[in-house]
DNA sequence: CATACACTCTCTAGCCACTGTAGGTTCAAG
DNA sequence: CTTGAACCTACAGTGGCTAGAGAGTGTATG
């Protein structure tokens, strides 16, 4: 039996966190010792780790909630934990494009700008007239 | 004079949005209406602007209140501003990196489900098990 | 058995950068 | 003068945690 102080160590959570899941129903409700405390069992380990690991790849907690669901129903088809994840690679893919965008425009920035005072400096001019601008990054989405 | 909603068109910023830098102090309070409705003039209109373009970069706005200080003081030395640039390119770098990481591997979850039942889906196998991870996403950052 | 102290408990508030809603008021056009 | 779009304040909610207060529990040691 753990702790959620032990299972926070296996996983790299952080106790809070273990009881965040739970409380948004995440994480089962786990059994309890005479003083209350949790204890946990080896299912809800693997359960963590699964959240914890998908939280890596960056899928959302209500992305999980239907992986974890699909998880436990191993008859289900597994075309719905396909479209998950291509559109968490959807996402990805989208977020890339939009740093490229920026890493453009701040790398230009920084490149032209050669020291001096605020009143020549590129970084600010091109903060304040976005015609300086290559890139159309406004129409990018929102910023991150 | 303008009002704050052919503000949020001109800026494409939602009028709520300014009402919210203004209370957070990153937009000035501007007159007002005898019937208490907000007007701005050009200068207010250029600090907006500057905000949204920054923001658009990526920019904190923590790193945009130091940005308008300085841009505020045009004979300061714009060393502070390189440095604040600088330091959004690395950031953005080091989400690139990130993602790239995340993206080799959903590629690869999606390319190896040919299909079926989710007993057997690799999606969520990989998901389940870290080991069949080939990169190290654990140590790279945060998810986003 | 007593003590120390690390761990755990619940509850609440805070983070970022907004966004949305409710319920009321003002402005400008017709 | 009426209409209705735009405006006002105030507050709650988003996602995914994180931090802190103040109290209780579990276990190793003397």
């Amino acid at each position: 039996m753990l702790t959620i102080g032990s299972m926070g160590k296996k996983t790299g959570t952080k106790v809070q966190t273990i009881r965040y899941y739970e409380q948004i129903g995440l994480m089962p409700e786990p059994g309890r010792t005479e003083g209350g405390q949790r204890r946990y069992g080896e299912a809800e380990l693997d359960r963590l780790s699964f959240i914890r690991h998908s939280r890596q790849l960056g899928f959302s907690l209500d992305a999980i909630r239907e992986l974890l669901d699909l998880s436990d129903h191993p008859d289900r088809s597994c075309d719905e934990a396909d479209i998950i994840a291509r559109r968490q690679l959807k996402q990805v893919e989208q977020k890339m494009a939009r740093l490229t965008a920026l890493q453009t425009e701040l790398k230009r920035m920084v490149e032209e700008c050669s020291g001096g005072k605020t009143a020549n400096c590129r970084v600010l001019e091109v903060l304040r007239d976005h015609s300086e601008c290559l890139t159309d990054h406004e129409t990018i989405g929102s910023p991150g």
